[in-house]
DNA sequence: TGAGAATCGTTGGCGCCGCCAACTGATGTC
DNA sequence: GACATCAGTTGGCGGCGCCAACGATTCTCA
């Protein structure tokens, strides 16, 4: 059953984000900020998947602990610019580190290449991988 | 991402149990129950990686819907045999189809090769990797 | 130009899921 | 008989995905 592997990677995720006192919701925020520059919060949310609302929580705990910035974007103002910060880089480096410490426990059971086939099919499941517009209903 | 892929599944899962007004614990429980037979709640939870408490609210609802039947265990007083009910079974066959749905929904952009290699390389990723039942979804 | 549709951010709430704490009975151990 | 242990139950918490609705802004098109 997929989700069991699923589950049981989330669980050991979640678990030592926590650790980081940190949710899945802000790595991925952080990840997607670090690797797109600054954005708007409705694309955000499209790139990583998460609802608009999810994203606006996201952000505001980000920015209380001074890890992402907002600002009005003058172009349009229903948008608001969300930028990472030099903390934030930081700690999505330590994220970083710990996320493919997970990755490596939970893929532990699989040959390198095994693994490489696995994260490769993994790849394939992903919605957009053979539509770019990512439009698929 | 792992957790990507299993979202997914797990959204469009949920999906098609909710329109046969069930969720994931009680298909869970019901598959465990068929495949094993009588069996008391807490190795029910064992086997079926469900906490003890969700297993007792899950075989709960269960009985409600005259899904599955509990008796006092008469070797042990502490215990309750649960077991699957004709309409259990019934029901079960009605669920294995939809799930038999999703996952080719999900598997959909892999050719049949690699969904056999890419089941295959979850089920190592399984803490029991010997386990002869094989209930795959 | 002005009305209506669409977009953005935000708040509040719902449901599923995994998990823990605590309690009551029953069983086992010494 | 005192005590630890286990089963089942209840209640609650947190993470996560999702939807509804609202005010504010922008876009579209007649």
């Amino acid at each position: 059953m997929l989700s069991q592997a699923a589950v049981r990677a989330h669980r050991l995720l979640t678990e030592a984000l926590s650790g980081c006192d940190a949710r899945g919701h802000h790595f991925r925020l952080l990840a997607a900020l670090h690797d797109q520059g600054p954005t708007n919060q409705a694309s955000l949310g499209r790139r990583t998947a998460l609802d608009r609302s999810d994203v606006a929580v996201g952000i505001d705990e980000l920015e209380h602990r001074g890890l992402a910035r907002r600002s009005p974007d003058p172009d349009d103002g229903r948008r608001k610019l969300v930028q990472i910060t030099d903390a934030g880089v930081h700690f999505l480096v330590d994220l970083d580190r710990v996320v493919d410490t997970v990755q490596d426990a939970v893929l532990r059971p699989l040959t390198t290449e095994q693994r490489r086939a696995f994260l490769d099919l993994l790849e394939q499941l992903q919605p957009g991988a053979d539509d770019p517009a990512g439009r698929t209903a």
